[in-house]
DNA sequence: AACATGATTTGATAAAGATCAAATTCATAT
DNA sequence: ATATGAATTTGATCTTTATCAAATCATGTT
């Protein structure tokens, strides 16, 4: 987190009104680290807000690509799909996190971003966000590292679905969830899940109905108590303890 | 393909002669898109080459992060190791390709990056590289386009894991690897897999055995010939129908 | 409040792929 | 060339999870 002192508001131009210093997420999203006169500047560069309601697009697979948009409130799914018809969904985004990031290279919307509930967007033009990063120090960085840590999530996703079980997707994807509402200042063990469990099992690879049998089943066992989407997490560490149980063969590998 | 005629060869400073106008891969990798004055200063950013042997380590998870690679000639693999031991291959890499995107973020490398057979590196010092893209015109740009990329390619493997059969997986794998060997200048039906069936399993998610017999079946069914790791497409076009094999319920979801 | 619609849960069955096991082929070093 | 160990193929069986089906539960509407 940033240290900007939220007293000292000497800003009340109209542009920056709608902008990163007003906004509840100060210090979490893109002004990680850069000083005050920066975030004036990237103030500027937010063209404006766009609010959403729940299964409105952000994009549509095959839009032109032209600004990032940064989540103030609310939450979104991105959408692969594939040729045949299966969706998947790479990732869900909660506040302060930037969507948009997958379609710079194509200058194209390579998924269907949705949102979940009502959601309010910072539309971040990107030709000018490009050029503020070649001005403002430190703001090239950080989008490295945004890009970078995207890339990491998915990787993590990635092990995921390719080497865990149901049940231990489930439970990594609740800790995971755990996790960063923790960081949003929400409890870490009170969870309101924002997507179906269609959405749920789009994302871990699962059966919808698979989904369902394992938030009852973590429930018998005492793990969590589930109420429809409101998931109470009982026992972290026995959830992490889930996470890792061992395959038949522990043998290491070339 | 950049224009840059191979025939102008001015420079012959030390620092320049391991550096990309001498590489064979002149305009795949980072240099794309440059002017010839911009190509001396990314050269100069390389820091030296690195030749590995099969099975050596471009970095061990946890390293720390100093400089990205770019693939000269040879390839890699990518293993993401979960705590049960686990093994998710997360990305081949191919010369031109960079890597050590995942690893900016947190400033350490997450993953295991091993040489599949003899491979030439380009160490790239990040802090250089940053410093340079805050100066060449069209280098940062490159950068992120490269690293948006990165998040495209993996939540494409992320569909295939999340919602492809073992046969899609498969035939997509083969798909993919022919296009980027066609890009290298190689042939798109004669392949020669650098990766064990192990290392694919790992990558698709699958056992070695499961790999082993779609290749086996692949080739009764004509679609592909093999002998061990060199493998002859006979039919793209059925092994892009394979990879579209409808599935049950080609229902349109919310 | 009753209804309609979609979401979720639960059950029964089937299919895909993992695992265990063994034979065969390949690659490398001597 | 030959031996050795690793990689690959093939077979038999078992587990996990998908699929199909139906009941129940929310949610919002008139």
């Amino acid at each position: 987190m940033t240290s900007h002192d939220p007293g000292a508001k000497i800003i009340s131009i109209p542009t920056l009104k709608a902008a990163c210093q007003e906004c509840s997420l100060n210090g979490i999203c893109l002004s990680l680290g850069l000083g005050e006169a920066d975030m004036k500047s990237l103030a500027g560069a937010i063209k404006s807000r766009r609010r959403l309601k729940k299964g409105e697009y952000v994009s549509r697979m095959g839009d032109p690509f032209r600004a990032l948009y940064a989540i103030s409130s609310g939450s979104t799914k991105t959408c692969e799909i594939a040729a045949d018809g299966g969706v998947q969904i790479t990732a869900f985004h909660l506040p302060g996190e930037l969507l948009g990031l997958d379609a710079i290279s194509a200058e194209r919307y390579p998924s269907d971003i949705v949102a979940l509930e009502t959601t309010d967007l910072c539309e971040l033009p990107f030709e000018r966000l490009e050029a503020l990063a070649l001005e403002v120090p430190g703001l090239q960085h950080q989008l490295f590292r945004i890009m970078s840590r995207e890339v990491l999530e998915e990787e993590k996703l990635l092990l995921m679905l390719g080497r865990m079980s149901a049940e231990e997707r489930l439970a990594a994807f609740l800790l995971n969830f755990s996790k960063r509402h923790q960081q949003l200042g929400s409890s870490p063990t009170e969870l309101r899940l924002p997507m179906s469990r269609q959405d749920l099992g789009d994302y871990l690879g699962l059966a919808l109905e698979t989904v369902s049998r394992l938030f009852s089943r973590f429930q018998e066992e005492g793990l969590i108590r589930v109420q429809g989407r409101q998931i109470k997490l009982h026992n972290l560490a026995k959830l992490r303890e889930v996470t890792q149980h061992l395959p038949a063969s522990p043998a290491a590998r070339a």
